[in-house]
RNA sequence: GGUGGAGUGGCCGAGAGGCGAGGCAACGGACUGCAAAUCCGUCUACACGGGUUCAAAUCCCGUCUCCACCUCCA
């Protein structure tokens, strides 16, 4: 992959700029930050009240995809990641455990890490949490009080409610109109409609219920002690760290309604110019059902990865669009593995032959023109990963020749387009474990008998004894190790 | 009822008016002592019915099926 040949599409690597599918206009735009050369993203995080399973950390994954990129496009970018960490369902489900809520939010919340690094998805810049800025929510929640878009409920209950009738832009985010919408109280629990002035108006704050709720659940405030609705939480946290108004704000497509919508409302109405672009991420489903009403923990990241290796499955998550469907199956995550394996093979074959495989020294060197595109294109995520496979087949052609400048050009491109989605295998950090000192002696030990056997199949090949020379073969076969005879010689891996 | 989205070959999964993404699997060939790996090649597509167009998987109309959201699910 010559690295001059990348170059010509777009010149310089700035002047193709980004294209991002926009939820509110339904369009893909050309991203133009606000300001220059910088891009500020806020991502809703989780509520932690349950381990993370395979359909939460997608959104991760793929908004971790979004900030690489831009990175690599020579954006400065601030990703904020947001951690819910009270609500109603913590409530209950530690009630339920007896103990704590802020003691099962703090285990989730470390869970929820623990996948996340696994599957490596950079920290964010920050991740705040709602427990953390109950004063910037009052202080907003506040602001739309004065502002005439909020009001206490006059029963004394404590809760504050944004009035939706009051903005009459709400619903332009997903492009409902209020008086279409399924009457609320359907769904809605039946005591807080009698506190709204219209049915869809939404909680900014909970008063506390002494009877049912914790005292360490309540926060002082100018309506009496309460904890924050969940939409407020995002707005508060958006601008405290992004400002009042940032680029891109994501999310998965269920949040679109209510949660990005009020977000969008509560923030303009109190002054706000919010975000600029949305982006939100598709589903991961088994049979065609939510992962989290019908399967309960059974997609756990940590149950996940009893059996498949991250890298494969961040590998499998990448080689699908972000905005589409994905129907997991184990089958088909089994499948990608097996792809991957082919990159995999040929970093691995290159890196035994050149030494190393050194990182590219900058974007411009290491990319092909046809991944840049496929990226710079809404993140073209299965189109880069042809261009990867592209990449590799040729380099695959070089590796009979040996060490070569074009073998080390291949395995430099390869490996700067891995790093781009999160999935280079070189980087040590995939290494299960790490590489502690007796892991290490036990493979030198290993390397030490298996060279002995093939000392033995070699002295046997080359008497023309392939009968004992193929019984090594599979006696090392059915020890778990592959034997492969290269133009340089036989090549063991597990 | 309202809003948004989907139906592609054995399988996964892109594309969005003309040049058959890519991967997995299968088959044929090259390489190999035989394999493995690799490379080259082959095969099976666009839910259905109409229409527009020189040309439709892609646009339009209709139909069917499926999914998500409509106040606390990424």
């Amino acid at each position: 992959m010559p690295a001059r040949e990348d170059r010509t599409r777009c010149g310089t690597p700035y002047d193709c700029r980004v294209r991002l599918y926009d939820t509110a206009t339904r369009q893909v735009r050309d991203f133009v930050p606000l300001e220059a050369g910088k891009a500020g993203i806020y991502l809703c995080g989780l509520t932690v009240q349950s381990e993370p399973h395979v359909g939460h950390v997608r959104s991760g994954v793929n908004f971790d995809v979004l900030r690489r990129w831009l990175t690599v496009r020579g954006y400065d970018v601030t990703f904020i990641r947001n951690i819910t960490d009270i609500d109603d369902k913590i409530l209950i489900k530690s009630a339920e455990q007896g103990r704590p809520w802020y003691n099962l939010a703090y285990a989730m919340r470390r869970e929820l890490d623990a996948a996340y690094d696994a599957l490596n998805v950079t920290a964010p810049t920050y991740e705040p949490a709602a427990t953390g800025h109950v004063p910037e929510m009052i202080e907003l929640i506040t602001r739309l009080v004065a502002a005439g878009h909020a009001y206490a409920a006059e029963d004394g209950s404590g809760d504050v409610y944004f009035d939706v009738r009051s903005w009459p832009s709400y619903g332009e985010l997903t492009g409902q109109r209020i008086d279409d919408m399924e009457a609320a109280e359907v769904a809605g629990d039946p005591h807080s409609m009698a506190r709204k002035r219209d049915p869809r108006d939404f909680a900014l704050w909970k008063g506390w219920k002494k009877e049912t709720e914790p005292e360490t659940a309540a926060w002082p405030s100018p309506w009496g002690p309460g904890r924050p609705g969940w939409h407020i939480e995002c707005s508060a946290m958006a601008l405290k760290y992004l400002g009042g108004s940032f680029d891109i704000h994501g999310g998965g497509v269920d949040l679109r309604f209510p949660h990005h919508e009020n977000e969008q409302a509560q923030s303009r109405a109190a002054g706000f110019g919010f975000a600029s672009y949305w982006m939100h991420n598709a589903w991961i489903t088994t049979a065609g059902e939510k992962m989290s009403k019908s399967l309960g923990n059974s997609l756990t990241i940590p149950s996940v990865l009893e059996r498949t290796r991250a890298i494969d499955l961040r590998f499998y998550m990448v080689a699908a669009h972000y905005r589409s469907h994905v129907e997991f199956s184990f089958e088909a995550l089994d499948e990608a593995a097996a792809g991957f394996a082919r990159i995999e093979h040929f970093l691995g074959r290159a890196r035994d032959l050149l030494g190393d495989v050194p990182l590219a020294e900058s974007v411009e060197t290491g990319l092909s023109a046809a991944f840049v595109q496929a990226m710079d294109d809404d993140l073209g995520t299965p189109a880069a990963v042809a261009a990867v496979y592209d990449a590799v087949r040729e380099g695959n052609k070089l590796l009979a020749d040996g060490p070569s400048d074009a073998l080390r050009a291949a395995a430099t491109s390869v490996r700067a387009m891995l790093v781009v989605l999160g999935v280079d295998p070189l980087d040590p950090r995939w290494s299960s474990g790490g590489s502690s000192a007796r892991e290490e002696r036990l493979t030198a030990a290993v390397d030490a008998l298996v060279a002995s056997l093939l000392e033995q199949r070699a002295a046997a090949r080359a008497a023309k004894d392939f009968a004992t020379a193929d019984a090594i073969r599979d006696q090392l076969k059915a020890a778990g190790i592959d034997l492969e005879d290269t133009p340089q010689g036989p090549q063991w891996s597990l």
